[in-house]
Formats: structure tokens, C-alpha cells, sequence
DNA sequence: CGGGACGTGTCCGAAAACGGCCAGCCCAGT
DNA sequence: ACTGGGCTGGCCGTTTTCGGACACGTCCCG
């Protein structure tokens, strides 16, 4: 078992899941902030959490509400504590990812770079692949060189649609062109 | 890392040091019962644990007392709540090490007889050589088919002294002879 | 403009190595 | 004849090691 969901099964306090336009998400939270939010089915799903379903959790439920207005175009930026653990390269990566603005999209090779190792590209993308927060790490806003998709653990269609999300929602964008966007 | 040891390492909530006529003892607990009893400098010892030391934990007060009254020769039989873990397979061998009473001894065979995998005599050697509670689990009451020692992950003078001190201690023995066994 | 080779960190499966064994032999000593 | 010691080969769970595979990008060479 990787580290991440080792540490996912044995430090989880909480979880819950929530109902969005691009399928069902499973949140989970420790003692210290949110640690997992993964699309049913995606690669890399923890499965089945021992945690108790807390839906009142007042952590979960404020994450649960600022997905529900981002996937509505109200929030462009999530603000919630967060527990991410993994590898000293893996967190760098991830820490990376969240300093991309919603909008913005980057290529692997540039946060390669921006963590301190140019040619580790590849292992970038390995990275990239084992985020445990899906879009609140936006994970999605990384392409290839060419400007390719190249791949998303929770498939590339729900990749499409959240680069679409926030490309047609503009800083005050209005509730009904969210919609659109899964037309 | 051992997954035994990984456990130890995360779960443990305090530890002591007890000096026994065979050099100290360090004690470790979970939040379940007694996780580790380990002599200083032995095989397979956990090195520094990050528990806090808490020589007035009720638990590990118990067992140093009941480790003291052992050595003593005024206790043959530990009555503690243990939280072992390890393999399916080492749990099985662990516990059959508990039955074997003090003054007695077994085969390395006749265990993995026991539990019901009677080829697997090697592999019970392996399994009782990770035992992580040393005396308490009398993992020192098992010889090989001939008799030998073999092995003791505590080094086979502990091993010879445990032995010893149970034989010369019949039930009713008194505490003048419990202290020649280390003469 | 293709098509390779390489660098990079992590994970995963397979394979090999490693023991606190034991029974079966053989060969000396009594 | 027995005993005791030493070797040999098979036994089995666990740990360690190793070789690929990847959500890539650059470089070099035809």
C-alpha cells in the first residue's frame, strides 16, 4: 500500500460524501484538516474507510459547501486546512498545485522547475497522479508540453469539464454560464 | 520497517525502563494493553520511541511489578492485557507460545503443529524470534527437536538464565532459591 | 521533422534471499 | 549394535531486492 493511503486508513476521523455534477465525492478529514477527496471509482480510491460518516462534521460540511459553490462558479478558491501526506517530492509537488490560479493551467515541466528539479518532469507527473485531493488540489490545471491533456486519475472527461468550469466563469461570472459548462 | 515495529512506533501512548537481573527492560503500551517488553541492546529492538515515559501508568507499574516478582522466582504465570500484532500467522504462533506453561518447554516443530501448519517448523522459528514481548511471551521456553537452544533474539545466556531460573523454581518455590539461578 | 535515449521519484509485482527447523544419512567412536 | 556429530536437502513465512511502468520533456541523430 502507498504511503498517502496508509496514512489515509489509519489517521481519518471523519468522512462523508457529496453529491456534484461530475459524480459522487468521498471526503475524508483527520484531526488536523482535510486529507482525501476522491471521485468514485477514480484511480488511486482509498475504498472503504473504517471512519465513522460524519456529516455534521463542521470541517466536512464547510468543505462540502465550498465545493458545492465552486462547482456552481460562486468560489474560485477553496480556504480550508488541509493534512496532506506523502513523500518530501510528493508534498512539494502538491504544494506547487495549489499556487495555481483557477483559470491558470501550467506544464509539468514548470513544476519541475519551480520545485528545484528541471529534469524530474516524469516524476512530476507521478506526483501529480497521486494527489489525494481532487480539484481542491487543483491537480487538473496541469497539461503537457504541447498543451495535451495526458491524464487524470479521475478520468479525462472530468478533467475537460473542470478546465471548462473555470475558464468560462471569469472572476464574476454569473450562476447560469456555470451551468453551461456541463451541457 | 517491520509492519510489527511500524505499529509499535505509531500506536504506542508510553513506555518505562525496568532493571531486571538481566539487564534493563524497556516497556512500551498501546492504548489496548501491553505492546512490547524488549531487553536493551536485543534483536529486533524498536530503538527510541517517541511515547512519553510514564512510570505511574497503571498498566506498565502492573507489569513491572509482576516482571520483578518474576525474576524474584515469586511468579510463574503473567496475568496482563497484551496488544500483540503482527501477521496472521505470527499472532497464531505468539499465542501458542503463551500456553506453554513455565517449567515446561517445547519444539519449534510441535508448535507449528499446534497451529495447525505442521511443516512449517522453520518458518515458526522466524515467527518466534520477532516475538516483540520478550519473558512475558515465553518465546525462551521453545528448544530445537534435539534440544538445543538454538536462539534467543536476546542472546542465548538470557536464554539459559530464563530457563534456569523456571526450573529451579517449582511452583512453591521459595525466594532464596530464585536468586541463585544468577549466581 | 520523426524517432530514439535518458533523467527522475514512486509504486507494484515477482523473485530471490534469509532465517532461532528438521528428518534422513553417513561415519566415526565407543 | 548403539550413540553422537556433521552434512544435505526440503520445508515455509517474511523481508529485501530488483525491474518495469508511469498523467514528461529535453536532446541528439538521422
Amino acid at each position: 500500500m502507498s504511503q498517502t493511503l496508509q496514512f489515509i486508513h489509519a489517521e481519518c476521523t471523519a468522512q462523508a460524501r457529496l453529491a456534484t455534477p461530475l459524480g459522487n465525492i468521498l471526503l475524508a478529514r483527520t484531526t488536523s484538516g482535510l486529507a482525501g477527496a476522491w471521485f468514485e471509482g477514480q484511480q488511486h480510491h482509498p475504498g472503504e474507510l473504517a471512519a465513522p460518516h460524519r456529516v455534521n462534521d463542521p470541517l466536512l460540511r464547510d468543505a462540502m459547501q465550498q465545493l458545492t459553490r465552486y462547482f456552481a462558479g460562486d468560489l474560485r478558491a477553496f480556504t480550508l486546512p488541509l493534512d496532506l501526506h506523502g513523500t518530501a517530492f510528493q508534498c512539494r509537488v502538491w504544494q506547487a498545485l495549489q499556487e495555481i490560479a483557477a483559470g491558470a493551467t501550467l506544464r509539468y515541466g514548470d513544476i519541475a522547475s519551480r520545485i528545484g528539479a528541471p529534469t524530474a518532469a516524469r516524476a512530476v507527473g507521478a506526483a501529480v497522479g497521486r494527489n489525494p485531493l481532487s480539484v481542491i488540489v487543483p491537480c487538473h490545471r496541469v497539461l503537457g508540453a504541447a498543451g495535451a491533456l495526458t491524464g487524470y486519475a479521475g478520468g479525462l472527461d472530468r478533467k475537460v469539464a473542470l478546465l471548462d468550469l473555470e475558464q468560462r466563469n471569469p472572476p464574476h461570472a454569473t450562476r447560469t454560464q456555470a451551468f453551461e459548462a456541463f451541457a
